[in-house]
DNA sequence: TCTGGGGTCCTAAAGCAA
DNA sequence: TCTGTTGCTTTAGGACCC
């Protein structure tokens, strides 16, 4: 999907469309998670500290992520890949291998081309987004495709034309190869892929180690059999947090370790899985990260098992000068029922924990008290007298709400009191009123896209305003 | 206002057992 | 009994990906 979070933000809010959009974290300490096409004109792009974003964009829209939307987005996508083929190995929420062979739908390159066609235009059907697709005869042929493709295209290597097509190519074009590694050949006198394949593959692991070596120049040689695996199980799940400002309290680390615990305890559990080894990490005041990790005789997702680990853990850590983001991870995983009988075993009280699910926005689960709303930028919000908008912006106890939906015209701004009792948090709209494949799902779609119009209203009380205001206290 | 969160894989060192 | 080799497991760190 091309530049997938900026693109559903700018399909469910009109007066985006065309506009400079950045989705990532808020904070102090946030990075882009995705910009808009046209954020990227101005030097924007993931990774970016939010902060050089919004000197580099500052009239851009800047939003905070609604990864329960994406997903739900993403899963829409991802039937229609496995429509084509049984084997469909999904990278993230919004990119996917699919083995097109292995479905039967393509088996040459007119074939697949139809099949690329088809579903791009299916994609745009269902969810209303672009979708770029790249077909090749491997894994990587296929991602380079892909990257070319985009935005809104579609690019097919033909067999025989790889090597000529890849020579050329930076070496930071070839999957593994980072920042790191790409420095590391350029000051062995390596910057394209043709380079590589000068270099010889005993020069290649002389290099860059064994596996990494013989791995690369295979690459550079446009070889690479690595299946199309549909199912792939988790090796690991974590969970970490980056705090605001350092914490230099011992004890508020401690704290802090605990909570962590529990959480990845909380997806663990959802999970149905159990873990053998615990692992703490920690970033200090000065960006170094250590882990500690210790190993126990049996797997286990006992929190209180896993937050004693993790406190011990903590023990052999100095955190003097302050620490930036903790994390908790748990991995050797297990398979559930086995575990069962292990905290049988133990006697331990089943903690009472909450729903499986996580809320991906606030860390802790407070009573949503009258007042002390928060008012993320970019969620929607549905007003007793204007109808379904968005939050553009909140602080000083305000928020500047936007009333629009997928299917209106771009709509009018608005600012209410945080504690305004007319306004409460909505789901979001669906991006399209029907989707082409299936019978017409969600109930309510259609009425709802009607009825939320605003027409001309009342002025409001605000300014224009300008952009969205960090939420923070 | 420097640098997220959730993962995967690889390497190297150290301890231990055969 | 001493020494060397090999292999497995645990631990820590680093690179990379989206």
């Amino acid at each position: 999907m091309d530049a997938f979070f900026a693109s559903v933000e700018q399909a469910s809010k009109p007066s985006l469309r065309g506009k400079a959009v950045v989705v990532g974290g808020l904070g102090p300490r946030g990075v882009v998670a995705t910009a808009s096409y046209e954020a990227r004109v101005f030097g924007v792009h993931s990774a970016m500290p939010m902060g050089q974003a919004r000197r580099l964009a500052p009239n851009a829209a800047y939003l905070v992520p609604r990864f329960t939307l994406y997903k739900s987005i993403s899963e829409r996508v991802m039937e229609l890949l496995r429509a084509l083929s049984p084997l469909v190995e999904p990278l993230s929420l919004d990119e996917a291998f699919v083995d097109l062979e292995a479905g039967g739908v393509a088996w040459d390159e007119r074939s697949a081309r139809l099949a690329g066609v088809k579903l791009r235009a299916d994609i745009r059907a269902v969810t209303g987004l672009t979708g770029s697709v790249g077909l090749a005869a491997s894994k990587m042929l296929a991602k380079i495709a892909s990257e070319e493709a985009k935005p809104d295209g579609l690019v097919v290597i033909e067999p025989g034309t790889e090597r000529a097509l890849l020579g050329p190519m930076s070496v930071r074009t070839l999957p593994g190869v980072g920042p790191a590694t790409g420095d590391h050949l350029r000051r062995a006198g390596i910057t394209t892929v043709e380079e590589i394949v000068e270099a010889g593959e005993d020069e290649l692991v002389r290099l860059l180690g064994k596996a990494h070596g013989h791995g690369l120049y295979a690459m550079a040689l446009a070889r690479d059999d690595r299946p199309v695996v549909a199912e792939r199980e988790a090796k690991s799940v974590s969970v970490e947090d980056t705090y605001d400002v350092d914490i230099h309290d011992r004890t508020r680390v401690g704290l802090e370790v605990q909570r962590l615990a529990e959480r990845c305890v909380r997806r663990l559990r959802g999970a149905g899985l159990s873990g053998r080894t615990i692992v703490l990490k920690v970033r200090r005041y000065d960006f170094s990260t250590l882990t500690r990790s210790e190993t126990l005789r049996g797997p286990t997702d006992d929190p209180a098992v896993i937050r004693e680990a993790a406190a011990r853990l903590l023990d052999s850590v100095d955190t003097t000068g302050g620490v930036r983001l903790l994390g908790v991870g748990v991995s050797g995983l297990a398979d559930y029922t086995q575990e069962d009988l292990f905290a049988q075993a133990a006697g331990e009280r089943a903690v009472a924990e909450g729903p499986v699910e996580e809320h991906t926005a606030a860390p802790d689960e407070e009573p949503p008290s009258l007042a002390e709303r928060r008012w993320p930028a970019g969620h929607d919000v549905r007003h007793t007298r204007f109808g379904h908008g968005w939050v553009q912006g909140s602080g000083l106890g305000r928020v500047t709400v936007r009333f629009e939906t997928p299917s209106s015209q771009p709509g009018r701004v608005r600012t209410f009191r945080v504690d305004d009792p007319d306004l409460e948090a909505a789901d979001p709209l669906p991006l399209v009123l029907r989707g082409t494949e299936g019978a017409n799902e969600a109930p309510g779609a259609g009425s709802q896209a009607v009825s939320s119009v605003p027409a001309s209203l009342p002025k409001s009380w605000s300014g224009s305003g300008g952009g969205a205001a960090t939420s923070r206290p």
